[in-house]
DNA sequence: GCAAGCTCTAAGCGCTTGCTCACCTTCGGG
DNA sequence: CCCGAAGGTGAGCAAGCGCTTAGAGCTTGC
């Protein structure tokens, strides 16, 4: 199954949530008002209130949500078997395929992260610590068994992890191009970046 | 000289425009008010409309200049002297030390598109498919050149823009890369994707 | 030496915001 | 058949929003 949003109940709450998702990602979570939200999930605003205490809350509840399925990619692809070429390959191919295809969530959850309570932010920077220390763990790897030729692993691992996000910002589903065809270009590319020359 | 806002006058205007550049890259667009940015400029909140008529009209001067700027530095790359591949090096190098050194305009550009109007964006929009023109231009002559192996030229232009433009979101003048070291990072990383392998 | 014009302020208007509250409905268990 | 809990609504509050206006102060031209 892998629906969406199935981890989040009732029913109701899934629906607002869901239309908070679609409003953040169109106009910036600002710029997006309790009534947009209620009027999406077909709900009175006060609706919104008895799911959720605050328009924060919904916020974070997306972040964590959204972070907790990036990290699992990433984590994944790092631990999974193959040499450190394959298991980067998988990484770079799965992770711009999710911020492609959920492009409206991964949109809120990598450019929202400033609208966050201090607390709820702290929360959220770890699991991108993480996101980044699977990734930089694969470069390490390949460096040691002599794949690749990376002389900054840190800079690479932002790079990489840059790269594959802003995917968000410019994804448009009525494009050129498929998930999975960025997912292709975006991963030959980054093996490129770190593979020996010559 | 060459000093940032040096094109705005009166010195009122300038000092308003330097204010709403701070607020917008720490707080976004629709979460700064007006109060905020005549308050930061040391003037009241009417102030502001007698220098611009809106809010929004704050935000497209802002952004105008600065992807004129944007574009400026990849047109002088790709028209400069040299081989495709110094070329290419320059442009990345450049682009991404702007976004570095400047990355509290370069975040209000990159990121506040969708608060301008639908007039204002679409003439931006316009600078944006030059600024990719320029790269593509560069792309494509290390390819007749026989300097580069990119198979794909276009999405090739994508990433390597996507990749100095994220910069701007994740680059902390608190950190340890300066502006050049990023610059130098990436202008490698980026020749590696297009040069030849093997 | 003073009218004209520009810059700026204090006050505030009309509206929207996030959120609350009194009340209504639905429904399973004794 | 009634009861209390849970999920929902319409109305509305206090605060804050973008922006306007009346008028004060300073500079300038003749």
């Amino acid at each position: 199954m892998d629906k969406p949003w199935g981890e989040v109940t009732p029913e109701a709450a899934r629906k607002l949530l869901v239309a908070a998702v679609e409003a953040f990602a169109e106009r910036g979570y600002h710029a997006t008002t309790t009534r947009d939200i209620a009027g999406r999930a077909g709900m009175s605003p006060a609706a919104l209130y008895i799911h959720y205490k605050t328009k924060e809350e919904l916020l974070h509840r997306i972040s964590r949500i959204g972070h907790d399925k990036a990290l699992k990619i990433l984590q994944a692809a790092a631990e999974g078997p193959g040499t450190a070429a394959e298991r980067l390959d998988g990484a770079v191919r799965s992770f711009v395929r999710w911020h492609a295809e959920r492009h409206t969530t991964a949109r809120v959850v990598q450019y929202e992260l400033d609208a966050l309570s201090e607390e709820h932010r702290t929360e959220i920077v770890e699991l991108r610590r993480r996101s980044d220390a699977a990734v930089r763990r694969i470069l390490n790897d390949g460096v040691k068994a002599g794949e690749f030729d990376v002389p900054d692993v840190p800079g690479t691992t932002l790079a990489v992890l840059s790269l594959c996000i802003d995917v968000a910002r410019w994804f448009n589903a009525q494009g050129r191009r498929t998930p999975d065809e960025v997912g292709e270009l975006y991963a030959d590319l980054v093996l490129r970046m770190v593979t020996a020359q010559k």
